[in-house]
DNA sequence: TGACAGGTACATG
DNA sequence: CATGTACCTGTC
């Protein structure tokens, strides 16, 4: 267990901000992870931020998973101080990171993620984790279930997806494990590109339209210009009768994005 | 009861 | 290119 003052981080709002569908509640302030094979349990005790791991694992894996060489305070003072919305979404959501997940988990979970539910969403990851994934034990003694490989999840048929509550999604979930595997999209190649051809690869795939691409390569592939639409945004967009200003703002509107649909989504409830 | 949930694929003008 | 529609399913 180690401890950690954090500024710009709150695990709480991180959990509520629908980037992650493995960062779950266990009490009001502490909540756990499965990520990058690993699980671990984060607790804000305070001001400060307790990591259930040794230092040299925090230092190794989720300095960099949460993000934190990044500087939110910067990209939080770039914004225009007579934008009364956005200073209050950023106020309100102030604590969230835009972690840096994996790659296969994220296309698969923002898939799902389409015309669904957070806790349907996460119904579905849970179900395909029990299927198709593997297990690890975590420091409790307790196993947990790791991630599907896409080779597993190929193997899977869309029938037996849609038993599992996927719905439509089934073929989709189907098909891009299928291409992965095929390597009609190589995913070991995506992270060197750009945010464009990135998102022209991620396209290719079954079930991933130009939202869910945008989410990738925000979530996984950290590409924080990338600025995904989807219906609370398009809410938020109409704000701004002579259009938002993306100009202003190049570079990293997709963490502006996340201060917004956390906003929209949760408003004054989530604030501390 | 019906609309909605972090859209996409596919068919048309 | 832009618009229209079907699509699983749990929840309020």
């Amino acid at each position: 267990m180690i401890k950690k003052e954090l500024n710009d981080f709150d695990i709480r709002q991180i959990a509520l901000s629908g980037q992650c569908f493995r960062l779950r509640p266990l009490s009001e302030h502490t909540f756990s992870l499965t990520a990058l094979g690993r699980y671990v349990e984060i607790s804000r005790q305070g001001t400060e931020t307790a990591f259930s791991c040794t230092e040299q694992e925090w230092e190794d894996v989720w300095e960099n998973y949460f993000d934190l060489h990044t500087d939110y305070a910067g990209i939080k003072k770039a914004i225009d101080p007579e934008d009364f919305y956005l200073q209050e979404a950023a106020r309100i959501g102030g604590g969230i990171r835009i972690l840096r997940q994996e790659l296969w988990e994220t296309i698969v979970t923002f898939i799902l993620s389409q015309q669904n539910n957070i806790p349907r969403i996460q119904k579905c990851v849970d179900a395909l984790c029990g299927e198709f994934g593997g297990e690890a034990e975590n420091f409790h003694g307790n196993t947990y279930r790791l991630f599907p490989e896409p080779e597993a999840v190929a193997s899977a048929t869309e029938e037996r997806l849609r038993e599992m509550g996927l719905g439509y999604r089934a073929p989709y979930i189907v098909k891009t494990a299928r291409m992965v595997c095929e390597k009609e999209v190589d995913l070991d190649r995506l992270p060197a590109l750009g945010y464009e051809e990135a998102k022209a690869e991620l396209l290719k795939l079954c079930g991933v339209g130009t939202k869910v691409a945008d989410c990738i390569c925000l979530f996984a592939l950290h590409h924080i210009e990338a600025f995904p639409i989807d219906t609370h945004i398009k809410a938020m967009l109409k704000r701004y009768p002579e259009g938002f200003p993306f100009e202003r703002y190049q570079g990293f509107a997709g963490v502006l994005q996340q201060y917004a649909f956390y906003y929209e989504l949760h408003g004054q409830k989530g604030a501390e």
